[in-house]
DNA sequence: GTCTATAGTCGGATAGAC
DNA sequence: GTCTATCCGACTATAGAC
């Protein structure tokens, strides 16, 4: 229709290759010593148009953040809200879901992060995630809200209904983050990891047998107050 | 006896006040941003010393990660040479140590970990760590050898001694990765942890809770397999 | 909306006095 | 062994042409 040969706006292809590029370099080498320039350059663009667009590093950084946020939601979204349509205390609805079904749907929950974590996308923005916890910005709040938080209600939803304990409880909250951290070391840890088990990279079978291990102790994490 | 007033060398004072004042910034900010003019501020001396003393910024880094290995050396180096001496296999040793025995030694190691990482003096250091593992630099070996390596080995032993399965196997290790990650995860995700806990800060009261979730975890995760 | 050019700041390294 | 002073490169932000 329009004469332009896409169908964005005008300078949103530029926008988004800004981000693009951004993710990578604030991922690799933290805010401050991101330069704008090598921004721009990956980017393909110039680097005055950063100022334009985004007002500024600062500016281009918390943009950065917001499309982390999206590109997670667009990955484990459906299935977090899934459970938390199904897990979330509506008062006078269907009967409450069995812990059988709540078990099947943590682990994959859990198997969801871990591919996530694991796939190669996610180093760059890992990266800044990680660095966001250990030195919050104003930009947290972005990454909490849009993540964290989502993630960390409907585990412990689910953890809830497995145990039949107060989802809200210290102990509830605390298994959920210890559900976390044996995935997040695989992200985390990964340069340790690969050298002790002599990996040269997290492929599909090195996923499986990790996916596995965690499986199992997941089962049993849960098991073990439930028969108490 | 000399007419120093202190028994250091010359400038042993000078190189110790730049590493202690380099573990605090290069962790805040990395190596990138750090400058060396901060970090001679801080330290209370010049900035052209840091060239005297260390040749540059790399050699302080250097020097840094280092002196980490040192600290953590000094915070945890007796308990897993304990172990180490105890669970080594050295052909034609005494008896075997019981499982009862490896699982309390295990829970202790992991304690040990938790209070180091959850120590306000991890703060600094712990971040350095954690760069290195996303992006492993040169100096990268003197931290996978000084640590890493030292407290897998110990916990492997310990964890193949309680299931009766090989040390060296990748459950095993795997296994390792997981109890690690539960404990990493109270450093890692510190932020995200006290928002959604409500707390201030990870106090003495905060690091019981967390060590007795991490407890049960351990147990369940060990006894799981056991019993097969 | 995009570009070039540049002003102003701050970085690491180092020469040379003491 | 420690200091001051300085060189030179890299950075962010911005003015102004197109």
């Amino acid at each position: 229709m329009t004469p332009d040969s896409s169908n964005v706006p005008r300078g949103e292809a530029t926008r988004a290759a800004l981000i693009k590029a951004a993710i990578d370099i604030f991922g690799r080498d933290g805010f401050d010593a991101a330069s704008t320039r090598a921004i721009a350059e990956a980017a393909g663009t110039n680097q005055a148009l950063i100022g334009y667009h985004f007002g500024g590093k600062p500016g281009l950084y918390l943009a950065v953040l917001q499309d982390i946020v999206d590109r997670v939601g667009q990955r484990i979204g459906p299935l977090v809200s899934a459970i938390g349509t199904e897990f979330c205390p509506e008062p006078g609805a269907g009967s409450k879901p069995s812990a059988k079904r709540a078990e099947a749907l943590l682990h994959q929950l859990v198997d969801a992060v871990l591919g996530m974590l694991t796939s190669d996308e996610s180093a760059a923005w890992a990266r800044l995630i990680l660095r966001e916890q250990q030195d919050p910005s104003e930009g947290f709040d972005l990454l909490y809200e849009g993540i964290m938080q989502r993630v960390l209600f409907v585990m412990t939803r689910l953890i809830g209904c497995i145990r039949g304990a107060p989802a809200d409880s210290a102990a509830t909250r605390l298994t959920a983050f210890t559900l976390i951290g044996q995935t997040l070391v695989f992200r985390v840890a990964r340069a340790t990891i690969l050298r002790q088990m002599n990996w040269s990279e997290l492929g599909p079978e090195e996923v499986a047998a990790i996916r596995a291990q965690l499986h199992r102790n997941v089962t049993a994490i849960l098991m073990e107050q439930t028969g108490l």
